[in-house]
DNA sequence: GATTAATGTG
């Protein structure tokens, strides 16, 4: 039994183990040998009565003296209790202790799990009870209280040191400046210093990583030339350790990485992982890549960690996680909670949710106390939310202890990425309430929130309190603020504030572009690209180009053709992204040849997405059986098709009078491919029986759909849905079922501006001038190109819903002062 | 005495 109670602790399985011990006791005398464990479970678990009866049974068997672990485990028992009374019995009644006073004994009593309280509060009682402390355990305490960050009790350790006569010891001033710096007072950290009178080199660097941890990186290098003056000193793999983490250009980098093979300190692992380290920083990823691959011979977690790191910063998801992958499986490392803090955001970036489950499950495996890692609870939360788990989301959310500003804004994000801004708006005003400082993230992630809800009441207030803040002069918030006012439709607001900023960058001009573009100011956006060629001396990305091409319906030939020279001038012909725009955009003024040339071109890479838009652009071009062939070709190709593919498909059947196929296609969908029809699906299926004529079948299909979904999740009972309806009357000119349908519409949502717009157009056609301009006056000013473009957008998937409600706000409401009025005069 | 981590703009 003995062994058994003993494996049983050792495997943290405490409180079997006491239930065999006390199983055990009745039947025979236990083992000396098993005390230990049974101490440590008693420990663990918290049981300081059945302890004291073991100490009993201790004394009984006369262990005390023979017994080293025994000891140890029963002292260490006491101190974790604080029961110093009982710790000094203990100590008292210990036969050997030659070589260690009490309070290094009661120190040594804290096994490897006491926090850092523990350690200072026992340093405290230690005090009352006028215990001098070894310099070992002093510095043991001050380490701990560096842990706890309080300046008070840092402060009272420091008087103690001075008031005991420790203050010419070199190693407790060391790591006194140590503890000051990690606190963030290097005001008092350089006072420790200058008032040493021995300085040895730790001294120098405890100071010099102080400032380089601060980021005071002139007094880093000033520190560090002084260093080299003093006699006797030579500054050592730590000194360049804090000296090149200060390092922003690889230059710089360069010659001290030279440096450190001079002197042979470049076979020191935590050197080599910091210089692969600097060149990720300073854009070098190639030198990275190299001194990773070639230079670091032994590789720890650490130089892991940071190639993940530097992947993910980069952008490379796919990279970061293979190398994660690689890390965990073929090199058999224990991944940290660093790993999983880097590994989780790439999975996020790449919507793995399974990967972002098994990281979660392996997090509890290993014993993460996740609930006290505010970076790794925050990053798990993040991931949850990004791969649309909000629900996983929240649960983090509550269960993190002392959730910070990253934590909140990282939820807040979330709710705005799942479409759940109300959810988002009251968290914000819950986190203002709880008084919990706001950060510059804060502020961009409510812009975020206010653009989608295109409010601009809570836009204006808002840039106010920023203003009041003192953040608006940072560049990442100003962008995210011509964001919002673009997306609520002031862009004169947006205007004013881009001409105000002293410094732009390519986001900035960008967002002004899209903004442009988003509203149907083309022109504008045009003029602006421009006058961004001209100020920025022709600078451009790919979201540039993809900027200026959102807005091609309304763009010409002359200018697609334009842009086609910027890609190929710009090297950005093998980005797919950009030259599926550039394809939609010909297939979308019509120019079907130049589309499908671009697509066939062998280098391109193509994807998924680009074989979609094809389908579609034959689509909207009236070559129906053009894009079933496409479709068949695409599956030949190995690709298999998605929910979008299949939106073209049954809008380019739909457009193309295709009825049959539509239906085989809609079948073949929801049978073969086991693709839940999404509210676009039902749409484009109810758009096109009700334009052939089959306005009966259609509301049939509403029906079905509704009854279809009732336990699915999208709200089929849709403004689009009976919108798709109202539109097909309106093609066949039935004025009864358009009546109907339309009255249907005007009680469901504030929202449904395009189908009062196209219940008048309906009146129109049937010479109901009254009733039509009764219906067009009740719901505003609508836009000539309005309708139009709506119309077009039903029928083109992906950005409806954003680009109509922008269109609502920019050209609907009238105008009072240059801003859209409230929404009470137009509803 | 020391290297690595989370949330955010187009």
């Amino acid at each position: 039994m003995n062994p058994l109670i003993k494996s049983l602790s050792q495997s943290c399985k405490y409180l079997q183990s006491l239930t065999l011990f006390k199983k055990l006791l009745p039947i025979s005398e236990p083992k000396i040998s098993t005390f230990p464990s049974i101490l440590r479970s008693y420990s663990s678990l918290h049981y300081l009565v059945y302890g004291q009866a073991n100490y009993g049974y201790l004394i009984k068997y006369g262990v005390f003296g023979c017994c080293v672990d025994v000891r140890k485990n029963l002292l260490r028992m006491y101190v974790k209790f604080g029961d110093f009374h009982s710790a000094y019995k203990l100590f008292d009644e210990m036969p050997t202790r030659n070589n260690e006073n009490a309070f290094d004994c009661m120190m040594h009593g804290f096994g490897v799990n006491q926090t850092a309280e523990d350690v200072v509060d026992a340093f405290e009682n230690m005090v009352k009870f006028c215990v001098v402390p070894s310099v070992h355990s002093l510095c043991h305490v001050i380490k701990a209280c560096s842990d706890l960050n309080s300046i008070k009790k840092g402060c009272f350790l420091h008087d103690y040191v001075k008031q005991n006569g420790f203050n010419n010891h070199v190693l407790v001033m060391n790591t006194m400046i140590s503890m000051y710096s990690k606190m963030g007072r290097l005001d008092l950290a350089q006072q420790v210093f200058d008032d040493m009178v021995h300085k040895d080199i730790v001294s120098w660097n405890s100071l010099i990583t102080g400032y380089a941890q601060n980021q005071n990186w002139p007094k880093v290098f000033k520190l560090f030339s002084c260093l080299k003056r003093v006699e006797n000193l030579v500054p050592n793999s730590v000194t360049l350790l804090a000296l090149l983490s200060c390092v922003i250009h690889a230059g710089n980098g360069m010659s001290i990485h030279g440096h450190l093979i001079k002197v042979g300190l470049y076979s020191d692992v935590q050197l080599g992982t910091a210089v692969f380290n600097m060149y990720a920083k300073c854009e070098r990823l190639d030198y990275a890549e190299i001194v990773f691959e070639q230079d670091l011979i032994s590789k720890t977690l650490v130089s892991w960690n940071t190639l993940i790191a530097a992947y993910k910063q980069k952008g490379y998801y796919q990279e970061a996680a293979d190398v994660y992958e690689q890390m965990v499986l073929e090199l058999d490392m224990k991944p940290d909670s660093f790993s999983f803090a880097n590994a989780l955001p790439v999975y996020a970036s790449l919507r793995d949710i399974q990967r972002v489950q098994s990281i979660h499950s392996m997090i509890i495996k290993n014993g993460l106390d996740i609930e006290n890692d505010v970076v790794l609870s925050t990053a798990m939360l993040d991931a949850y939310g990004k791969c649309s788990d909000v629900k996983a989301a929240e649960i983090l959310f509550y269960c993190t202890c002392y959730p910070n500003a990253a934590t909140w804004n990282a939820l807040i994000a979330v709710y705005i990425l799942n479409d759940q801004i109300e959810s988002g708006m009251n968290l914000f005003h819950w986190m203002v309430r709880s008084k919990v400082s706001v950060d510059s993230i804060t502020i961009i992630t409510f812009f975020k929130l206010c653009g989608q809800m295109g409010s601009l009441k809570h836009a204006d207030m808002f840039h106010g309190f920023c203003f009041l803040k003192g953040f608006s002069s940072n560049l990442i918030v100003g962008n995210a603020l011509i964001d919002m006012y673009m997306r609520c439709g002031y862009t004169k607001g947006a205007e004013h504030f881009f001409h105000s900023m002293s410094i732009k960058n390519i986001v900035t001009w960008n967002t002004m572009i899209y903004g442009y573009m988003e509203v149907g100011c083309s022109s504008t956006g045009l003029r602006l690209f421009q006058q961004m060629q001209s100020d920025t001396s022709g600078k451009l990305d790919s979201i540039t180009i993809i900027s200026l091409l959102q807005g091609s319906l309304t763009v010409s030939l002359s200018y697609l053709e334009l842009f086609h020279a910027c890609i190929l001038k710009y090297g950005l012909a093998l980005d797919t992204q950009v030259m599926n725009s550039l394809i939609n955009s010909f297939a979308k003024i019509g120019n079907l040849e130049m589309a499908r040339k671009l697509f066939m071109q062998t280098d391109f890479p193509r994807d998924q997405s680009s074989w979609n838009i094809m389908i579609a652009g034959y689509g909207m071009n009236g070559q129906g059986r053009e894009s079933s062939k496409l479709f068949s070709q695409m599956v030949v190709n190995g690709y298999a098709p998605d929910a979008i593919t299949f939106t073209s498909l049954l809008s380019s059947c739909s457009h193309c009078g295709l009825i049959e196929d539509g239906c085989k296609f809609f079948g073949l969908m929801v049978t073969k491919f086991k693709i839940q029809p999404s509210l676009e699906h039902w749409t484009c299926i109810i758009d096109m029986l009700g334009r052939a004529n089959s306005l009966e079948d259609a509301h049939d299909m509403i029906k079905t759909g509704i009854y279809q979904n009732s336990s699915g999740c999208a709200p089929l009972e849709s403004v689009a849905v009976w919108g798709a309806l109202l539109s097909a009357c309106r093609f066949n000119m039935n004025m009864e079922v358009g009546e109907a349908v339309g009255k249907k519409l005007s009680n469901m949502e504030s929202g449904s501006f395009k189908y009062h717009s196209l219940l008048s157009n309906l009146y129109s056609s049937n010479q109901k001038w009254d009733e039509a301009t009764e219906t067009r006056k009740a719901f505003g000013n609508v836009h000539v190109n309005f309708e139009f473009v709506i119309d077009f957008n039903i029928r083109n998937n992906g950005l409806q819903k954003q680009r109509m409600q922008r269109h609502l706000v920019h050209h609907c409401l009238p105008l009072v002062d240059g801003r859209p009025a409230p929404a009470t005069t137009s509803a």
